[in-house]
RNA sequence: AGGGCUAUCGCCAAACGGUAAGGCAACGGACUCUGACUCCGUCAUUUCAAGGUUCGAAUCCUUGUAGCCCUGCCA
């Protein structure tokens, strides 16, 4: 709590404006476009302007920036909300569409073209490019920029009306042709276009351009700190110019942050068509994108992703965020907040010699050492155990202190055993681990006090259910992008393993699509809610146990 | 006639003229019913570079360098 004394710079900037008065609450709003799927990137935005907006006691509104029917369906309209409710960002009452507010944005053109400040004109896309000059030559004035407001008024008029084609007349806003800004070169803020929209119907053939409805929009919202990202920084001129002329009285503000990126991650929308197209994964929502469905699929919680975007923290310098700090968020989130259970992914059978046969119990395993309130469990146990293959290891290395023959250790929870061999098949394949069981330690530790240097996990043979289980890594190779120079796909081969025949604990029975468990010495994984079906049960790998699969390393 | 923005440890990121926070990663060590977790320790004599101003510069000035963004009737 203490290190967070230090404010961003958006922060910095809010608590100047408060000061002086410019305004005297805050008030934000996240306003993406319904034309594909959030992921993290968004995430940071939806988190940041919600969680300022909670900060100072203001509000946050959720708004569908939804003026290009081109683009733009339902189905996303719906898919956002899911998952900003789901992150946990509330909008209460407060859900809007850009394309509620089209008669506003029509008066305000009417308003620009009576104050002289905004012309139709009937140059082709193809002419008003050439005559907008290029980054180092400046633009040439439109020939149609001296009609009168009159003759302005009218045109605008029957362009609502549906008298011109698509592309036949557009309007300008009429600012400086020669800017050194490409932005304020007179830019299009209406265009016609036949088409329904998703919201309007057919009500209108006329739809603002972003520049000129988006300052609307903020300012009809009453919103303060209109923030968006870097690539915006260029338009703010222009933000800054609508809502002048048009003469708003406390104009909202942008401010403009770097978006976030993860290293080694696709997030670009083409690249994420193009898998999904090829069938290299299963969907928007593969557990190895980072979409926020595809998040919440592999078991993130919203709580995880907060802690990401706080530990990330806002600037205005291009960066990507080392994907090792997502994995630590959601470890440090689920290790006192999930039951830790066993489960065997590479199963080898173990069998107690001296344990009766015909004969089983039950031991009793506490579900989360650090959170007493996960309660207890039992577990059945028995003569045939399933345990790691590589927990057993008939020639062991130097520092091994697993199961090897003469050598005792604690199967969790339940008692000590000394391997007595192993059973291997013609091939020289360990099939089978024998030991003898010390009837006096149950529950895991001996009256003799002798200790042990190893525990490791079991599953009992009868009872426990079978699962598969996928692990998955980042879905992109080090350092060389998504696809080679000729265009052909540059995957991390190892993106995905799937583990069949996975044993766990009877208490599986009851997992449900979503939830998550800590396996011992295994990670951290979720249920997957597509693939499962009731009898058999898929899980993800959230994130792996640091180094726990390693050796120490020999001399 | 181009314009805008950025540059502090492997990765994020503070510091706002007073002598380089913190987190991730990494590496030692202690502890441990798993080798995880936890704990303790190490990790920028230096802030893109070179000059300058100052008692004092990551912070101010100058000149460079590198990266990102902008020439949609997309957002």
């Amino acid at each position: 709590m203490s290190e967070t004394e230090s404010k961003n710079f958006i922060e910095q900037i809010i608590d100047k404006d408060l000061a002086e008065g410019v305004y005297d609450t805050v008030h934000t709003r996240f306003p993406p476009e319904p034309n594909g799927y959030l992921h993290i990137g968004h995430a940071k935005s939806i988190l940041l302007n919600y969680g300022l907006a909670e900060k100072y006691h203001g509000k946050f509104n959720m708004r569908f920036d939804d003026t290009n029917p081109t683009k733009e369906k339902v189905e996303f309209v719906e898919s956002i909300k899911k998952d900003i409710e789901w992150l946990g960002a509330d909008w209460e009452d407060r859900l809007f569409f850009a394309s509620d507010y089209f008669d506003q944005m029509y008066e305000a053109a009417v308003k620009l073209i009576k104050k002289g400040k905004a012309y139709v004109s009937d140059l082709s896309a193809e002419q008003i490019k050439e005559y907008r000059g290029s980054l180092t030559e400046p633009g040439k004035e439109d020939p149609y920029s001296s009609r009168t407001v009159e003759e302005n008024l009218k045109l605008f008029e029957e362009m609502k009306a549906g008298k011109y084609a698509d592309g036949e007349k557009v309007l300008r806003a009429r600012i400086d042709v020669a800017s050194p800004n490409i932005n304020m070169r007179d830019p299009v803020i209406y265009r016609v276009a036949h088409m329904t929209h998703h919201n309007t119907g057919d009500k209108w053939c006329i739809y603002p351009m972003y520049d000129f409805a988006h300052p609307i929009e903020d300012a009809i919202e009453g919103i303060t700190h209109s923030i968006c990202t870097l690539e915006f920084e260029d338009h703010r001129p222009l933000y800054d110019w609508v809502v002048r002329e048009l003469e708003y009285p406390k104009p909202p503000k942008q401010i403009e942050f770097a978006k976030l990126y993860l290293t080694n991650v696709v997030t670009g929308k083409r690249y994420i068509k193009k898998l999904v197209e090829e069938g290299i994964v299963d969907g928007w929502d593969d557990p190895r994108l980072v979409s926020i469905a595809a998040l919440r699929r592999r078991g993130f919680t919203p709580e995880s992703i907060k802690m990401f975007v706080e530990l990330c923290g806002v600037s205005k310098s291009n960066s990507s965020v080392d994907y090792a700090m997502l994995e630590y968020c959601i470890r440090e989130d689920l290790k006192v907040k999930k039951p830790r259970m066993m489960a065997v992914l590479d199963p080898i059978k173990l069998i107690i010699d001296n344990y009766p046969e015909d004969s089983s119990e039950e031991v009793e395993i506490p579900n989360n050492l650090e959170n007493e309130s996960l309660g207890m469990r039992k577990v059945p146990f028995g003569r045939e155990l399933y345990i790691e293959r590589e927990d057993f290891m008939e020639e062991p290395p130097k520092k091994y202190f697993r199961l090897f023959p003469g050598n005792e250790v604690r199967l969790m929870n339940a008692y000590f055993v000394k391997c007595t061999g192993c059973v291997k098949d013609e091939n020289g394949n360990v099939t089978e681990v024998h030991c003898t069981y010390d009837p006096a330690s149950r529950g895991g530790n001996s009256p003799d006090g002798r200790k042990v240097k190893g525990t490791i996990h079991w599953v009992p043979a009868a009872e426990a259910i079978r699962a598969e289980v996928r692990l998955y890594e980042n879905i992109i190779d080090e350092e060389k992008g998504v696809y080679n120079e000729d265009g052909s796909l540059n995957l991390n081969p190892n993106s995905l393993t799937i583990k069949k025949d996975c044993y766990l604990e009877p208490a599986f029975a009851d997992a449900k699509a979503y939830d998550s468990f800590q396996f011992v010495r295994q990670g951290f994984f979720c249920v997957d809610a597509k693939d499962s079906k009731p009898d058999s049960l898929v899980f993800n790998r959230i994130v792996s146990l640091k180094s726990s699969y390693t050796l120490p390393k020999q001399a």
